[in-house]
DNA sequence: TATGAATCCCAGTTTACGTCA
DNA sequence: CATGACGTAAACTGGGATTCA
């Protein structure tokens, strides 16, 4: 597919700004795209506070820890199972652990389910070593790529959606958050990337255009100044800068001002402005 | 209506881990 | 094989915005 710089950079320069910034998600706490923050459902009011330390993640979820979670079953954990039992045909290489023996700041995030959790997790990870330096988790193949798909769906999630997904994963609740706020700042940086590679093109077009145009104001300069008025009408047709909508010159055209034709270098340029999606706006 | 708590998200940073020369 | 540089991604931090009691 070949890109049309010229549209590119009248779009993107009309816009004024990154398709980053004007597609979706910028802002979101003024345009929320859930219902989450309504979901009275899931959010645990009460959110006690607590000064714990965390211990955990085994990525290799024991059917105990499974089966404790939410301490009843759920519906995704049927095929979280299947997953979840693929892992551990592959175990032994994709277990990851995950510690972090700091104190977490993020008090507030800690609800009652999620406690609840870490217990369990806690619990796995026993036998690890408790003061030792954090530990990072490393993501499996299979929860990457459920967290991929889900992400494609969505790239916010709601209470709801976070703890069946942190269920079916054997991840905590806040691990997911985690990753969508991680990948969410990926996708950004990677469309900040695009759009800025667009803009320099963009730039490049606009550089040419400008010497170009430049180079024809000098030529038509130097005719004016070398030649009497009569000649001024023998200029090449080509070395004109026609509007590509209505194919004019400018003004002129028959009529009492036919033997007047008005060139781009009047107070009113009609050079197509590619600024300007449509270039007969510019007439 | 004002206010504080809870929660969300984001931008920026830190840090553990994997890879490669 | 050991090692240091580097990139990546998980996790942390601080702050703004929103909702609700």
């Amino acid at each position: 597919m070949v890109l049309d710089t010229t549209n590119i950079c009248n779009t993107r320069l009309s816009l004024g700004l990154p398709s980053t910034f004007t597609t979706k998600n910028h802002n979101q706490n003024h345009l929320p795209q859930f219902d989450d923050h309504h979901d009275q459902d899931v959010k645990n009011k009460s959110s006690p506070k607590f000064d714990h330390h965390f211990s955990l993640t085994l990525g290799l979820p024991s059917e105990q820890a499974i089966n404790n979670i939410d301490g009843h079953p759920k519906g995704d954990h049927q095929s979280s199972s299947n997953i979840i039992h693929g892992q551990q045909a592959a175990s032994s290489v994709s277990a990851v652990s995950s510690f972090s023996n700091s104190s977490v700041k993020r008090e507030r995030e800690v609800s009652g389910e999620e406690v609840e959790e870490d217990r369990v997790y806690s619990k796995n990870c026993e036998d690890q070593d408790e003061e030792g330096p954090r530990k990072k988790l490393r993501l499996t193949k299979e929860q990457s790529l459920i967290l991929e798909d889900s992400f494609k769906e969505h790239s916010t999630l709601n209470p709801k959606q976070k703890q069946s997904l942190a269920n079916r994963l054997n991840l905590r609740p806040r691990q997911v958050e985690v990753w969508f706020q991680n990948r969410r700042a990926r996708t950004k940086l990677k469309q900040t990337e695009v759009d800025c590679e667009l803009l320099k093109k963009c730039c490049e077009t606009l550089k040419e255009e400008n010497r170009r145009l430049h180079k024809e104001l000098q030529e038509i300069k130097a005719m004016k100044l070398a030649a009497p008025p009569p000649l001024y009408m023998q200029i090449p047709a080509a070395t004109l800068s026609m509007c590509p909508s209505c194919e004019r010159i400018s003004g002129g055209g028959g009529g009492e001002n036919s033997s007047k034709i008005s060139f781009s270098i009047g107070p009113k340029p009609h050079f197509y402005s590619p600024f300007t999606n449509h270039p007969s706006a510019a007439c």
